[in-house]
DNA sequence: ACGTGCCCCTGACAGATGTCATGGTGAGGT
DNA sequence: ACCTCACCATGACATCTGTCAGGGGCACGT
């Protein structure tokens, strides 16, 4: 009997595959999360063989939480589920430890599948998406620039960037140019989006 | 014995809501559909009483195959289901004929009830949506000035939405300066943001 | 007939933006 | 020690943006 946590801060969605995992007669969910912070208390009060993590939760993103569970220490394997394939996530959902990403529009009947491989200790990963993260190449943005095109993302004038991140103006500028030209892209609203889209941010 | 079409592009999604409903002893799915423009012809292959659809979807968005049912005259009752609750998307979908708007994190066990309601011709919308969307007002956006924010969402530059628009670059201008003051922002970029996440696009 | 609102355009101007040259710092590798 | 690279900053420049003041056309309701 594998033993499941299942974290999606979509509580339909979420009541939705908890059900459809609990069909399945070697799958037992255990617990349920909303948020990515609750996910590490409840992992310490019941025993957990895999656990679900959707990407955008609040609190905290699944691939945060993923890597707290290795820096912890923790037994629990992770199986990352996500609607957006962003070739980014992958490798550093990869990273963090996970042990298998699935995307959300992967035919249902896969779930519980990618799930007992997971728990068999094998790495789960859709194969288009591994094979994009690798042509994708890694991050080629500094932490700064990151940083810089995360205050971007909103659309803000430099000053209000600048402002944010506790740079100068002109510093600030150079680092979007320097995004612009490793994304190529000719606008830093460009730039961020672009970024945004590979999930460098 | 209440029939049902599920339409959702992810297929996780989609599978799991269909075994969730699927317990229930009155209700019945009986089709599925992974694109907005295939709703149509299934609902014209098999007789349906409520059809689940998803907004965000390939091929047609939900609220468009709610409008085109309408117009066709269609007897089947749309009931929306989606990720994102933009105020401006509850009124359109109610004025596109929509027997209902639910948000994908509300419990999972209210939505077998929000589809029976639907079926029995009630209007079931989340209340704080609802007064949100009554707050915000109706879209105040001009076709044109909506063109051009779609258009601007990428972050290019004013001579490509001008090309991509069909317009002189000073009228772009023109409708990029009126949109950010009905939007309150600074940059076309944080308008169309403003924009989009309302709904107005 | 008239006003009103949306549409499209022009031209001009201040200010924001992107580029470039240049320089100094500190961390890491050889 | 030296080089490289990320980092922060400055100042100057060409260009892009956003604003404003015009203009004309069209559809609408009064």
């Amino acid at each position: 009997m594998i033993r499941l946590l299942v974290a999606d801060d979509q509580a339909l969605v979420r009541g939705a595959i908890v059900t459809l995992l609990g069909l399945e007669p070697d799958l037992d969910v255990v617990a349920e999360a909303g948020r990515g912070d609750e996910v590490l208390e409840v992992l310490r009060r019941h025993e957990i063989d895999v656990a679900l993590l959707d990407v955008e939760m609040p609190g905290l993103d699944g691939i945060e939480v993923c890597r707290a569970m290795t820096a912890a220490g923790v037994p629990t394997r992770a199986l990352i589920v996500t609607t957006f394939g962003r070739p980014g996530f992958v490798r550093r959902a990869l990273e963090a430890g996970a042990g298998g990403f699935v995307v959300k529009d992967t035919p249902a009947s896969e779930l519980a599948d990618a799930v007992r491989r997971v728990h068999a200790g094998e790495r789960v990963v859709d194969g288009a998406l591994a094979a994009e993260s690798l042509i994708e190449g890694p991050n080629p943005l500094t932490p700064r620039e990151q940083d810089v095109l995360r205050a971007a993302l909103t659309g803000a004038p430099v000053s209000v960037v600048a402002a944010a991140v506790h740079l100068s103006e002109g510093t600030v500028r150079n680092h979007l140019s320097s995004a612009m030209a490793k994304t190529g892209t000719a606008t830093r609203a460009e730039a961020a989006n672009h970024a945004r889209d590979r999930g460098w941010l």
